[in-house]
DNA sequence: GATGAATGAGAATTCATTCAT
DNA sequence: TATGAATGAATTCTCATTCAT
């Protein structure tokens, strides 16, 4: 009863979206869980986004913005001195050693897009525009796509072994897929 | 009312629960749905499994198990004469152009085990079982780890992406990884 | 928390529904109307009837044989020494002085069916069942659907224009159709 | 933001709300369908009908006059020379094989009016008013309004039950109502 | 043991209407 | 005057779980 003229209601709405999805995942994300968070009636999400999928795809924009700005500045500290494989170790590190909410967002943002069709054109052009980025960097797309395939794999496999990242055995295992003989095979 | 004696009921019921993540994924799983797909009355498998999770984790572990054997059987296939990488890319194509069903089921484990604390364990058995067998098999665990991400991650994206994969840009890509001058960076 | 065993209910809940439909129309039905109808728990009603839809269908099919019922016990009382335009005449006065929740509840059936293909059979069904009782008993079918039309054709009238209703009216009007030199046409 | 002079909003609003009568029923009229129908602001809905049931009305006593023009089309062809039955068989044939979202809302028209206040009058008009023409032209009422309910009986009933319309059954039913002996009865 | 009726909470939506601008 | 954001109530429906039989 009290506000009634809140400009940046839909924004906010967006806001605790994220954070709904961020503490229960986007199986807990719900119109309730939402007015809740964002502390507006519940009528006004289902008012600015007519279905829960239309407020999924609006947060979940938002959070690919959010991590591709982060996956830009790393692309823009790699130091071609320095050889790829460390760069992706520091990347995959800092994923990792970063907020973790904000990883299992993504992670799940690629895995519910397997099943949810109103989801999949943002994970595809996430991952399109990761290698892209890093593409125009290194100058090789199939480089900066093998690397984005690296670290998602990386990335998922820590978030859930709960394994400790060692950036040598990074290095070690990828000479090895090349070259198993000196990467470790036979010996 | 007919069937008083069914001692596989209970495997039944775990099978329908499959069938229904594999159509709707684990939003989509509840006891209703598993007892109409499994053709047994509700209480029945209220009965058999006290909770829903109950019935997701034994759903989850039976999907784990077969999966393990596809990837045992692609473990037990490798040719230590032929480049690991193209027995990697053999992998993927097989994964990719396999039962998408079956896949699928593989990934919603995983993003269940993101934030559910009961299927965990069971994603991260998985993962870390594809990288004991392949590491027995290839004598060195860093390298089976870094293949099981690299086959993660590249499933993934072109899961999501719908783009063909092909073998031959995978192996330019990891060389390019380990040295970019020659896999195409600056060339 | 009190009832828990209640072997009725499913059929209290029709009668609510009934109830509901005759107070408010077919418009005014919801879940929530007949639960407090039928002073059971909201979630009592979506269990025995899963959609609105079928709750509907079970009510209407109820009220349907009631009124047949009564359609019979006329069919059964038609003298067949008197003219059947009088017999029509009593029948209707019947309907327009009887139960105005009945009849209303009857023409709402009807009306509700030209859009609701769930109840279209019901109507379709019970229209029918009407001409062929009252076909057996005179011996033709054609009069007995003329005479189905004429007395809902009355019923309808008067039931929207209030106006009250003359059995010689009709007598005159319909000997007017068939004649209408007579009938008092160009008198 | 275009609009800002637009004089026939107002009547623009009216055929939305038939047109959305038509399409979804009484029930599935609201502010949000006509304005989308329209092409108005909803805002726009609310300013020109204060309640949904002024607009309701409104878009009613247009159906009902649209309905009045074709029947006085088919008072005023009626030849005093072809018995009248003929012409009533001619009028349902119509009916019947026009255009059935107009009649159907003229049932609706019914249906609402047999609940709801507001609506009553306008049933009942349209009902008088058919009598009225049909009288003046035939010169007697109680004829006029025989023939206006046997006709919305047997639209009624041919709607509902899907019978194809036969017009020699029709007479012979007719004259069997009033002489059972010779239309079929004891034959 | 086995079943299915019962329950109450919670889900997404839709909506008429009000009112600040 | 006209608009559309805002609101809160109501809608159907689904469901995990309990528990009397």
């Amino acid at each position: 009863m009290a506000r009634r003229y809140d400009p940046d209601r839909r924004q906010r709405i967006i806001d605790a979206a994220i954070r709904v999805v961020g503490e229960r995942g986007i199986a807990g994300l719900s119109h309730r869980a939402v007015a809740a968070a964002a502390d507006v009636p519940l009528g006004s999400t289902t008012y600015h986004f007519r279905t829960l999928d239309d407020l999924l795809v609006a947060a979940l924009e938002q959070v690919d913005e959010e991590w591709m700005a982060d996956f830009a500045r790393w692309v823009a500290s790699i130091d071609p001195a320095v050889p790829l494989t460390e760069e992706v170790a520091r990347y995959v590190a800092d994923v990792l050693g970063g907020d973790r909410a904000q990883t299992e967002l993504v992670y799940e943002l690629y895995l519910a897009a397997l099943r949810h069709t109103a989801v999949r054109p943002i994970a595809a052009a996430c991952l399109n525009e990761m290698a892209q980025l890093l593409g125009q960097r290194i100058g090789d797309l199939a480089t900066a796509r093998a690397v984005v395939a690296v670290a998602d794999g990386l990335v998922l496999q820590h978030l859930l072994t709960g394994q400790p990242f060692d950036p040598d055995a990074l290095r070690a295992g990828l000479a090895g897929v090349l070259d198993p003989g000196r990467g470790g095979r036979g010996s």
